[in-house]
DNA sequence: CGCCTCCATGGAAACGATTCCATCATGGTT
DNA sequence: AACCATGATGGAATCGTTTCCATGGAGGCG
């Protein structure tokens, strides 16, 4: 009842024929016509399947892709797995799954994991340093990136101060009135990947200057940041984009976690009630933003201007619905996972796609 | 420089004994204490460590965890995977992952991808129906089906009618007014699982009998049911609860994507303008109902009454926040991730996780 | 003192595929 | 007619591990 699998073994004396002919017709080499045809007619009758196994160690590889992301329960990166695994089921390959959490150490596991599974083609989306990744690559792994680089020094990716009750009301400078409005935007150069590890980005540059100057252009002056691990590149662009006058009370960080988001954007509408809009770094921060803002009877558009990096299904259905930064997750996943597997010994590459600014309704004029 | 990992026998030699020795040590057998500290010095001087390809090949089995969703971007499914993430990561085991988009084709050929990465202990979200699960457990994979069960006839799963414009306003008979508010509730009775596999579920039942009653309290009588793939349980416990006059036009389905959802949506707005309160199926078709009710100027709860199946952290963000049916994703990942590492050989259970209503905003009293 | 037992140990087989290499037959060319 | 080139074919090695089995030594007991 319990019938085990055949073998090439079986194949071949069922057949007639030697394994190594048996091999060669299923993974098209050279034969005869008459005996691939007997061959293949044997294979089928046995419902025969080469077993990876084998082969994997014969080759020594698995050949599997890895994919590990900081948490599947945030839409964005269901998107990029989703375009990740459209990628690989179309060239036939598994995907081992991972998720990391945003720490570092977890991460580090699940490479040691991969590796022991000769899982030799990995995407991430990084949350440690190159202390993580760079022994990675140097074990043989072709790794890609995919939207983000890994932090550039070891540790400092959560650096920012996570608000506790109010930490400092000095709204000293908000002169920061720098218009550059007018100005063409500076072609878009591409953000170099420290390591020599290929990428696939959106381009939270030109998103993130987009949206400042849109809001900017409704006349918000005092206009907050609201990161998350991983958001460095974000937060520079904000700190660009801005202008040098950067209020850094207004750049604030949280953990991966929720109660971690709603906690840094409350604390932020309460030491600056004075803030006329908020720039929430990923759409975990822009729902703790909305949330907050409802808790503390702020209204949007009217007392606070809000755009949400990330269009999510549901950005659609706040009231007023969230005007985003949209940035095509599924796409980076699908490059990324193309990348991995052609990039075999080339020399890397690094791919940016673009963002859109999708405007709705939770943005308003200066009042 | 491209150092290629050290083998068994590399710490045999090293170590200057056979490689039975280190193999033993390294998984525990006996070994006299001087070699065993010999092996392990050896071993962690040179990196070593055991190639999961090798172990494998020998014990013909790959150890993994197969998992199989219908589709990342809905929110619950990624709660699920993250449960089964957390608990296959505390045993160690490596998770291959696969989305079917609620295709059983795509379905049936991830489980032969499966089938062939050895990968013999799978936690699915069925799709296709026995036909595609039974030869998967004949093939002798365990197989754990969690948050539904396969539909028992082949191909019966979206049997409803994706409503064109306008079917029938035909709305005879509304007098389904069986008030069984005041019987107690039977005792949870477990739904029975059609095959001898194992699967962790939610107490649909129960979750929508308490929804449609609600409703009933809150003075509904015309309640419509949205549907989507693999909702047949939660169909099924809908028609119970409301008894035997169901009204067939007020139970309505779509297929997996969002589109369909909206289309089911609006449709069943337009073509029933006499319904009441709407329970959706799923997040999705929450969103889709949230969605076309806007877009038709009905307001909620005013106009109608919405309750959704699943929480998800965007529902409070929703106005009115969304009252919905919370079933627990991430527990019913690690329970069946759970369940599927145990149940080895023994015999199958059936886990049915608990639901709960959480009262927000969406439903009002009839007007 | 001798024998038996037990434990540590190493050699070798096995797992299921791919692939190198030698062999053999065939057919064409000189 | 002899020889060479070509192509099909099968045997055997290989990948890295686990596990079976045989061997050898040490210690205990009769």
């Amino acid at each position: 009842m319990e019938a085990k699998r055949a073998t090439i073994k079986d194949v071949a004396e069922a057949a007639g024929v030697g394994v190594a002919t048996v091999s060669r017709v299923l993974s098209g080499g050279s034969a005869s016509p008459a005996t691939r045809e007997r061959v293949l007619a044997v294979a089928a009758q046995l419902d025969y399947r080469p077993s990876a196994l084998g082969r994997n160690l014969r080759q020594r590889r698995t050949g599997g892709i890895g994919l590990l992301v900081p948490d599947l329960t945030d839409t964005f990166f269901g998107q990029l797995a989703e375009g990740v695994l459209a990628c690989a089921r179309s060239a036939g390959e598994p995907v081992v799954l991972g998720s990391t959490g945003d720490d570092p150490e977890q991460e580090a596991e699940l490479v040691g994991m991969l590796l022991e599974q000769s899982v030799d083609r990995v995407i991430a989306v990084p949350s440690g340093g190159a202390d993580t990744w760079e022994p990675a690559a140097r074990a043989g792994m072709t790794v890609v990136f995919a939207d983000r680089l890994p932090a550039e020094r070891p540790g400092d990716a959560l650096s920012g101060s996570a608000p506790g009750p109010v930490s400092g009301s000095a709204s000293a400078s908000t002169a920061d009135l720098m218009l550059l409005d007018g100005v063409p935007p500076p072609p878009p150069v591409p953000p170099v990947p420290p390591t020599g590890v290929p990428a696939v980005l959106a381009d939270d540059r030109a998103g993130i200057r987009t949206a400042v100057r849109y809001l900017r252009g409704l006349g918000h002056r005092r206009i907050a940041f609201l990161g998350g691990p991983g958001h460095d590149r974000r937060v520079a662009a904000f700190r660009e984009a801005v202008g040098p006058q950067v209020d850094d009370d207004l750049v604030v960080f949280a953990t991966g976690s929720r109660d971690s988001a709603y906690a840094a954007a409350s604390g932020l509408f309460q030491s600056r009630p004075d803030l006329t809009a908020v720039l929430a770094g990923g759409n975990v921060l822009g729902e703790a933003a909305v949330l907050a803002a409802r808790e503390l009877d702020l209204r949007v558009p009217r007392d606070v201007s809000l755009v949400m990096y990330d269009d999510v299904p549901w950005a659609e259905l706040c009231s007023p619905p969230l005007t985003v930064i949209a940035q095509p997750g599924r796409d980076i996943g699908y490059r990324a996972c193309e990348l991995v597997l052609r990039t075999a010994g080339r020399r890397p590459r690094t791919v940016v796609l673009p963002t859109e600014l999708i405007v709705r309704g939770s943005c308003g004029p200066l009042r």
